[in-house]
DNA sequence: GCCAACGTTGGC
DNA sequence: GCCAACGTTGGC
């Protein structure tokens, strides 16, 4: 007999839209990755599990808002794009840097980078508080109160609402 | 610079 | 496995 689907089951999460990557501009800021060679950067130093497991489901292909943090003000700055999915973060075999990691092995590595291309900047830079304040962004990531993670995912309605909203006052 | 929120660590 | 202490993040 075939095994019937529990009721309580999930149902299978639909892959996001979007994903939002967090930095702090005074790092790397948008314009630096649009400044890379070939405006590509290896998207590295990430050390917060459920982070991890996000950049780990990224597909090539897939579209990237990077967001400004701890900037004046915090809000998200332009488009990019997934170039190369997940592989072993470099950085956390390297002594030399702050994101190293001793107890990471090779042969199992704790940690995964992306490589990500800038797209293009938003057709205006929208704030964090405009973000807060629309209703239909009431759910994303970097609204939430207390929310820490660099990585997170960006369902379809929110990804419509942030291209809306970036295309809306930048006529007036 | 403050402090709330949250993840991680480590003693038990 | 609990949970207090601690460190970090990030908006304000």
């Amino acid at each position: 007999m075939a095994k019937r689907t529990s009721p309580r089951a999930a149902p299978p999460q639909a892959h996001p839209a979007a994903w939002i990557l967090k930095t702090e501009p005074g790092v790397f800021s948008f314009a630096d990755l649009m400044a890379a060679r070939e405006r590509t950067t290896a998207w590295e130093g990430v050390r917060n599990y459920q982070a991890r497991n996000f950049l780990r489901a990224m597909r090539r292909g897939d579209p990237v808002l990077i967001y400004h943090s701890s900037a004046e003000p915090p809000g998200i700055a332009g488009r990019a794009e997934v170039v190369r999915e997940a592989y072993p973060d470099p950085t956390q075999f390297d002594a030399g840097q702050a994101s190293h990691d001793p107890r990471s092995r090779p042969s199992d590595p704790t940690w995964s980078a992306v490589d990500v291309r800038g797209i293009e900047p938003l057709a205006r830079f929208l704030p964090l508080d405009e973000l807060k304040a629309d209703p239909a962004l009431a759910t994303l990531g970097v609204c939430q109160r207390g929310s820490r993670l660099s990585v997170h995912p960006v369902q379809a309605g929110e990804w419509r609402a942030i291209l809306a909203l970036a295309k809306r006052k930048s006529r007036s």
